[in-house]
DNA sequence: CGCAGCCTTGAGCAGTATCAAAGTCGGTGG
DNA sequence: CCACCGACTTTGATACTGCTCAAGGCTGCG
């Protein structure tokens, strides 16, 4: 496979970016933007390249202009455990590169998408001008600490059939975009081995279980694609409410 | 039980603390370390006493004068779940004051500890002051991030008998400060329990895995303390070196 | 001394992983 | 256009890890 980057003046401009109202760089001045936009490069990654890998050390961080990055760590064995997404106006990489330490994870695209890269020169440049960034990307980190330790409490405590019905449940709130003009309703739409991996079992208990759901009607399936029908009891079985 | 609150003279200075080499604090002025003296407040907990519960609203930000503190959750089934220590010199509960948003977890001290308190308000007075100070802890919640996200792959793929090697190691590396005098090594103590809550696992299972470690000569105990008496050979059971 | 709280050991069972094999789907080339 | 190939999905059988429940032992303290 091989990666389109765009020349400079092919890029996305970032003072006319769409995710410029929820980026952390909505409160950049003009200048600042266009001086981003001119030191910025852009990368079209297509579905299933990586755009950085676990272990590397960083050069600079990641903006996503838009797709979808699924952040995965590799077991010692090789299988995958997906610890997060980012998302179109997500930045990637920065705890890392404000660390001095090596890349903790692997960024994948799980769709074609479009990653523009600010090196760490010009990105540290712009964190100093604006104290106000520094504080709402601790906001953003406090965030993602949360949600990750909300994880750690799923993975120890509730069997995988809750953990899958809480899985759907987040996706199709955070992750899942598309939407279902026939069924009039959203879906998520991932290889049932990347469920697995999101979830932490094996893939044949992800199928079963989406078989038993699908039985109790509270899912419907439709090749990859994932409607979720009964919500209400997926968040009981999840033990999200209480 | 009951905490004794220092009358504010009694207060430990900011500006002798020993913790201030190490601490985020240590960029401050002066002035400003003795301003913040002056505007906090200090209480000792006792062993079992909580500085904060899950799911209140934070007022303000703690530093571990000395002690140490276990930050767990509670499962909806009423088991914990550790999810990290906080020690002399570490804040907690920022990330929550910096969110809005509810304390995620409880901090419980597992000693006798001294806890400096500081409000909201003087604490973002100070934080607006120092962007360096942003950026110090920006790191430090990277880093644990970085742990989280390792704690997830180690629950979701590691048994229990390597994650009990591991959560031994890092223990031993991190949390135990004891010295045995007797046999010239650091040991651990805890609960059983709270051992268990740390892995993830019933303390049953704990109770038999130690027993195993003793009998392969990796571990020796004596009554709660634990101590590591192979830890080239726990590591590779941990899968640590890979 | 006796109680309470922890630690320890045992037996049985449920939930999951693993391995193996068959079925499905989309794409590619003859 | 159809047959085949490879990758993914599904189903089944089996084994094992780790949980739960239950009972007994240890230790410190009132």
């Amino acid at each position: 496979m091989k990666m389109a980057t765009l020349l400079a003046k092919e890029f996305p401009n970032c003072l006319e970016c769409k995710t410029k109202p929820f980026s952390n760089f909505s409160i950049l001045s003009n200048d600042d933007l266009y001086d981003i936009s001119i030191h910025k490069s852009c990368t079209l990654y297509k579905k299933g390249q990586v755009v950085y890998y676990e272990g590397e050390y960083p050069s600079g961080i990641y903006c996503i202009h838009y797709g979808k990055i699924k952040i995965h760590k590799i077991g010692y064995n090789g299988k995958a455990q997906i610890v997060r997404f980012a998302q179109t106006g997500e930045f990637m990489g920065y705890q890392m590169l404000l660390n001095n330490v090596r890349h903790s994870a692997t960024a994948t695209a799980l769709e074609d998408s479009m990653v523009c890269f600010l090196s760490k020169l010009n990105f540290t440049k712009i964190l100093h001008k604006y104290p106000k960034l520094s504080e709402n990307l601790l906001n953003r980190l406090g965030r993602l600490l949360i949600e990750a330790e909300e994880k750690i409490i799923s993975l120890a405590q509730k069997p995988v059939r809750e953990r899958l019905a809480e899985t759907l449940i987040i996706l199709n709130k955070v992750y899942s975009t598309e939407y279902d003009l026939n069924r009039n309703c959203k879906s998520i739409t991932l290889s049932r081995e990347e469920l697995a991996d999101i979830v932490g079992t094996a893939t044949e208990t992800v199928i079963r279980l989406l078989s038993d759901f699908r039985e109790e009607k509270l899912i419907s399936t439709q090749g990859r694609k994932i409607f979720l029908n009964d919500i209400v009891t997926l968040r009981k079985i999840a033990k999200l409410d209480y």
